[in-house]
DNA sequence: AAAATAGTCAAGTAAATACTTCAGTAATTC
DNA sequence: GAATTACTGAAGTATTTACTTGACTATTTT
């Protein structure tokens, strides 16, 4: 396992759970607190917290701490990479269907 | 949760497990057997079997049974499920981060 | 300085996950 | 028709995951 393989994992399993797909979706608002982001999610802030480690830990999320409010905002980063995979793998998965498209073709024409 | 979520849950649950990108991977080569799968993979033929359902459950790959052969193929509907969300996300998330370059540039013509 | 707020840490739990083994069944091949 | 091949199904296991509780620390507010 690369290391690259090792962030695509990671991406994938933090983006696999609805609680962490809702708090980057209510990230969209905006930058804001643990608090506030755990307020409508009906479980603990140490859940939250447990989340966010993890969207931070592929770059989907980035938090700074002043004074004992920790703002946690969007990072693209994560994203970023998550896009490339998805763009590198519909080619590779196109070109494969457009090489059976034409191999089908071909046992028409001959037949 | 809605239908939809449901899909997009099932989909990065699907893609966060090596071993079935890998069968995505090798699947590019073209449609082949369950055995032939496994081969390389060094786990048994149960355990691909159970891979394959998850990612014909969230319709990256098709499999259908010939004799005793089942034949597996990518499918790309699943794959395009994912570029919708990740096309959405994305554009929810560069409009809201436009919105704070351009609240930076308000507040640094203002100063 | 006391009380309230915001978050953190450690440990525990129930459920899900990625496997395994072993015993089938059905389709080929010899 | 006997042996082999390709897969399927049920049941079990070790590990991981998403949570919880409860005790703690550090920062504001009053």
């Amino acid at each position: 396992m690369q290391a690259d393989t090792v962030d695509i994992d990671r991406l994938f399993h933090a983006l696999g759970d609805t609680t962490r797909r809702a708090i980057l979706d209510r990230l969209c608002e905006g930058p804001m607190s643990v608090s506030t982001l755990a307020e409508p999610l009906g479980i603990t802030l140490t859940a939250v917290a447990q989340h966010l480690q993890i969207l931070e830990s592929c770059a989907l999320v980035r938090t700074e701490k002043t004074g004992r409010v920790r703002t946690c905002r969007i990072e693209p980063t994560g994203f970023d990479a998550l896009d490339r995979w998805i763009r590198t793998h519909r080619t590779l998965w196109e070109r494969r269907l457009d090489r059976l498209g034409a191999m089908l073709a071909e046992e028409d024409a001959s037949s």
